[in-house]
Order: structure tokens, then C-alpha cells, then sequence
DNA sequence: TTATTAACCGGAAAGGTTTCCGAAATTACT
DNA sequence: AGTAATTTCGGAAACCTTTCCGGTTAATAA
């Protein structure tokens, strides 16, 4: 429990801590062979720099935090793996917090992460309303802030996210494509900037093939799968049964596929479907589901990139978006 | 940038930083309106103590280090919630780190987490064969360790496990007694003390119920759906169908499931699963797969408790076994 | 040879707290 | 009243580094 310190190493060697330092810092004013005596002995004795101590003195903690929303779906473990890979290799940690969906928590991770002086910090919002003058103080001091995934575009902070628009267009133009009419959306938290922008692809290609719908076909839900369910199986039981259904992201769908199995109908004979941000288990459920794939672990990447480019020299705020693929499976086959 | 100190308040105040100090720590020896109209005050000024200080000074760090082997699956990020849960509800802050199954980081990580002198560490072995001494100092050192899942039995050290033995016997005696009797096991890493164990209860079963088996029977896998698929691939290819597959988890049994369906060939009907490890994943598989459930937020949660009472007050080593429950479903039913 | 420069090193401050020790002020006791 | 005990607070050391400033020695230039 014991660590040995550099102040036993320096009276070892006869020297100063100030040297000691030195040789450990590589610093220019230092003998070579002075410099490889100390590290051969520091290093038999055991030492290693305190990094509180270094921290406190430096005033950089070479620790940033990470919070999002939730840790069940399969998404927000891909990105920080992603994020852990660029910045662990850097020499940083990562600090993850969980805000639960929850914007009271999300606010308490963040001022513990200050606290804490992470050098930086990677976010994505929870989907709980709120305010987010404390993200602009934040920023306005040059605290370094990377959003990703979801993010709110009036906030003046680097972000990497993904081209929803576009992406919720190709799948809902497959969709048409393969002759279905009657679409619905299930949108996911509604008010988040990347659900609005899978609905306006949505009515997007829905309107560039004339295909009618009207509000009523595009349903909120949350995230998760039970809601997916949910939601189809008050479809199905007010007999109100889509021709298809593009949902805003895999576990909704696969809420969805259950719900359409469990009343016995076929996939994609009676109802077609298409999700988002392919998870594993898109190509594991049955019949396998269509959908959007998104880069995870690029995403996780840049982002990290992103913020230590802030941390390094501030340089000015840059959205990076990032592209995906369409993957088409038996879910959504023409009939 | 620019954090206010407790020697700025202390002046504001015209009182000691010792006085301040007592405020905040909730000390015996200090007048109770003293110490409010500190707070007050200090609260005004936007200070908040200094983390990195109070680490310094107090020895303590109040963070805890966790170290998984993967974060695909979803059974590592489930029992991190469970310990994040305990651990942030008690000011202890998480520091996750991947070893990506490989000794090497897992030994670099444990250092760096050392370095940065964490409370306590969470740990879930690689699967590389590895030496264990450094964890046998860590813990003769007196530092708290608790071991999950990924244990070694000849470490002194507390640990949480699920009772893979008794789970695995089940799991195979279900496949017997719905008729099955050529059964084979995709194991996993062999040399994991969780996958010895699923082996011997599979034994077990087998033996019980007079079920002939050979050393073939047992086939090392990974721990991915690609390797249980690449096995059953095999297995199909060379003419040699089981009746039934027990495999070491889920993802394992999914792939083999992939390889059977690819195959023409039908679930239970020419051949049936069971899996282990509950995923999210086995409900929504089609046929819905048969497999063991694991507490796994509770093993999260234990794992945590028992850290955070070997940080309190230094107690032996114990280790905590948990309980599951078998769900049978389609992909194993009487055919 | 002396002056200038470069290389190398030690001392001490600084970073922001906690905590021990002692002192002053207050209260209690005889 | 005087003494003892208690409460409350300030000063300073300690935690372990990094870094600035200055000084000594050796090397180079004039």
C-alpha cells in the first residue's frame, strides 16, 4: 500500500528531486547518463510519478468524461469503445457516466466531471427537455465539448453526428420502392434533433413518391423495445395495420416484429419493416430486419479526435457528420 | 477556466482556510453559524473543493477501477450498470477499462489504475493464459480486489461467480428430458474456470441420465456468435448433426443457430439449442432460445458492495455465488 | 588569460487541500 | 474569585510533483 516517492528516489541517488524530475520529464537540461542512472534506479525502487500530484501541479488531469443517456441498447457501448480506443491510446482515461435518460442526473455528472477537472468532456443529451445554460457556460469559458448522436444544434459545441435525414430518406424510399404504401414511422423521443430529422426524411421520400400519410402515421415511442411492442400492438388490436413500418431505431422494430408474430401475422407478407442503427441483432431476428447501418465506432473516433483537437489548441467548433449504409433483408422484402 | 480556491473564500471571509476546511467537512470543532455563513458564502463564490487536493492529502482517491475483457456482448456493459449504480450513489467514481481479451493491456490497465492510485479494483479476466502474480502482490498489499465471472480460484481473493456448474446441469438435463441424446457442447474458452465448470455440469447431466458422450462432444469455441457459427458450419458440412447443442452463451448459440438455419435445416426439429447467459438477444432470435439467465445487474451490484467493504474496513475474502433460472423456449422443445 | 556561453543541477515556490498542534476565548466548576 | 475544562479557531506541516530562478562548473571564444 506503500508507494515509494521522489523524494526517497533523489536522497537514494544524491541528487535533487528537481533532477529526478527531470530525468522522468525528459527535459533538455539534464546529462544523459545522469538521466539513465536515475531511471535505472528509480525504476528497481519501484517509483512512479504520483499522477495526482502531477495533476495538481499541472493543472491537466489527462481524464475526460463521457456521459449518455443509457447502456442497454448496443449503441453507446460501440461508440466508447470507439472513444476509449483514440484516447486511452493517448494516454488519457475515460470517465463514463450513465445519466439514465434522466436530465437532473445528466447535470450532476457533468459538475462532478468539472469538479474533477476532466480536460474535456463527450456528451450525448439525454432525451429529457431541459435547459442547457450550463452547457453554454461551458463552452463560453473554452471548456472543451464534444456532442455526438444527440446533440442540440443551438448550442455552439463540436458535434459528430450521423446524416439522419438522409439515411431515414433511402430507408423510406426502399420502403416505397418495394411497394408499400401505407407507412408508418415509429419516431422515437420526438423532440430530439436526430428524430426530427429521421421524420423530415420520412415525410421527405414519403412526399417525393406522393405517397399520402397524415400525422397520425408517425407515432412517438421512446427507445426501446417494449415500446416498439407496445405501440404495434395497439395498432393491431384497433385493427389499424400498416403496410409497412420504418422505425427510428432496431430495438423499436424488433418491439414491433414481436408484437406483429405474437398476432400471428407474417413478415413481411402482412406488415413490412425497417429499422435504424443496425445492432447486432438485426441480422439475428426473424425474418432478418432491413436496416440503416451506423459507423459506432467511427463515430466514438472522431469524437475523440474532435475533442483533443479542442484540448490541444482551440480551434473552432465543427460538426463532422458521418455517413451509413442500408442494409436490406428479408424484413422488408416486396411482397 | 478560472476555479475560486479555498483561500479566496477564507479571505473573503477573513476566517482561516483550516476554518473553511471544518466547514465543508462537517467537523466536531466548529461553531455552527460559522460554519453556515461559510457555506453561504462560499457557495456565492461558486467554490467547490478541490478533488485533485483532497486526493492528494487524503490518500484516497475515491474511484474505483473496473476491467472487462469485451463490450460486445451485452452481459459487460449489464453488470457495469450494477456497479455504477452503487458505486455513484456512494461518491465513487467508475473507471472502466477494456483488455480486449488480451493479458497484455489487461496487465497495463491494471497498472495505470494503480498508478492513479484507485481505491479498489473490479475485475473480470481475459481469457489469455496469463501469470497471476501481480494480482496475488496487489492483494498480499492489502489492495482491495473483487474478481467476476472471469475468476481464478487460486487467487485469494473475494469474488462474485454464478453458479455455472449447477446451471449448466440444468440447462442439459432440460435437453435430455425433452428426449435429445446426442449432445454436443460449444464450451467457449476451455481454460476459464466458468467454462470448466458449464463442462462439468454438462458432464454431470450426461452422466446421470446414462447419455453416451465422447471428448468430440466438447468442442472449444470463442465467446462470439461468429465462432459458435464457423463450429456449427463445420460440424454440418462434415455430415455430423447432433440432436442438440448446449452452448456456453448465447451469442455462441445464435450463431450456431445462423449455420442451422443457412443450412435448411430446421430448430428443434433436426437439431436443438440451448443457450446460457441470458442476452436480450434470446427472446427476440427466432426460434426464441432456450438459455440460462444471469443476474447480471445484481452481480454488477455484488461485485460493487463487496469492493466498497474491503475499501471500509478490511475483511477476508469471500466469495458470493448467484442464482438463475432456466427459460425454456422454442428453439428447444420436445420435437 | 579573461570574458562569454552552454550545460547541468539544487533550492524553493506553487498547486489546493486536510489535519495536527497549540492558543485564545468561552464556559463550567469549586 | 481562580482554576479547569471545553469550544473554537489560526498557523503550519504535509501530500508529491513540476517549474522557475539562480548558481556552479566546464567549455568555448577572444
Amino acid at each position: 500500500m506503500k508507494h515509494v516517492t521522489i523524494k526517497e528516489v533523489a536522497r537514494q541517488l544524491n541528487v535533487s528531486i528537481s533532477t529526478v524530475s527531470r530525468a522522468f520529464n525528459n527535459t533538455y537540461d539534464i546529462r544523459k547518463e545522469t538521466q539513465e542512472e536515475i531511471l535505472r534506479v528509480a525504476h528497481e525502487m519501484g517509483y512512479r510519478p504520483n499522477p495526482i500530484a502531477r495533476k495538481l501541479i499541472q493543472q491537466k488531469t489527462f481524464t475526460v468524461g463521457v456521459v449518455v443517456p443509457e447502456f442497454v441498447n448496443s449503441y453507446f457501448p460501440e461508440v466508447i469503445m470507439g472513444i476509449q480506443e483514440v484516447l486511452i491510446e493517448k494516454g488519457y482515461q475515460v470517465l463514463v457516466m450513465p445519466s439514465n435518460e434522466c436530465h437532473s442526473t445528466e447535470l450532476k455528472n457533468i459538475k462532478t466531471l468539472e469538479e474533477h477537472r476532466v480536460d474535456g468532456m463527450i456528451i450525448s443529451l439525454s432525451h429529457e427537455a431541459c435547459n442547457r445554460d450550463h452547457y453554454r457556460r461551458l463552452l463560453a469559458r473554452g471548456y472543451p465539448v464534444v456532442f455526438f448522436n444527440r446533440v442540440d444544434t443551438d448550442i455552439p459545441a463540436s458535434r459528430v453526428v450521423f446524416d439522419d435525414y438522409k439515411w431515414a430518406y433511402f430507408a423510406t424510399e426502399h420502403l416505397i420502392k418495394q411497394g408499400y404504401r401505407n407507412i408508418y414511422h415509429l419516431s422515437g423521443y420526438r423532440h430530439l434533433s436526430l428524430s426530427r430529422n429521421r421524420i423530415r426524411g420520412f415525410q421527405k421520400a414519403l412526399d417525393k413518391f406522393s405517397v399520402p400519410y397524415t400525422k397520425g402515421h408517425i407515432i412517438e415511442t421512446g427507445f426501446f423495445m417494449e415500446e416498439g411492442q407496445a405501440v404495434m400492438e395497439r395498432l393491431i388490436s384497433e385493427n389499424n395495420l400498416p403496410d409497412a413500418i420504418f422505425a427510428a431505431n432496431d430495438p423499436i422494430a424488433i418491439g414491433a416484429m414481436k408484437a406483429i408474430k405474437k398476432a400471428g401475422l407474417r413478415i413481411p407478407h402482412d406488415v413490412a419493416l425497417a429499422g435504424f442503427s443496425e445492432s447486432k441483432m438485426a441480422e439475428v431476428v426473424d425474418p432478418p430486419l432491413t436496416s440503416v447501418k451506423q459507423p459506432t465506432f467511427e463515430i466514438g473516433r472522431t469524437a475523440a479526435e474532435l475533442l483533443l483537437q479542442h484540448i490541444d489548441d482551440s480551434v473552432v467548433p465543427k460538426t463532422v457528420v458521418l455517413n451509413g449504409t442500408l442494409t436490406v433483408r428479408a424484413s422488408s422484402a416486396a411482397v
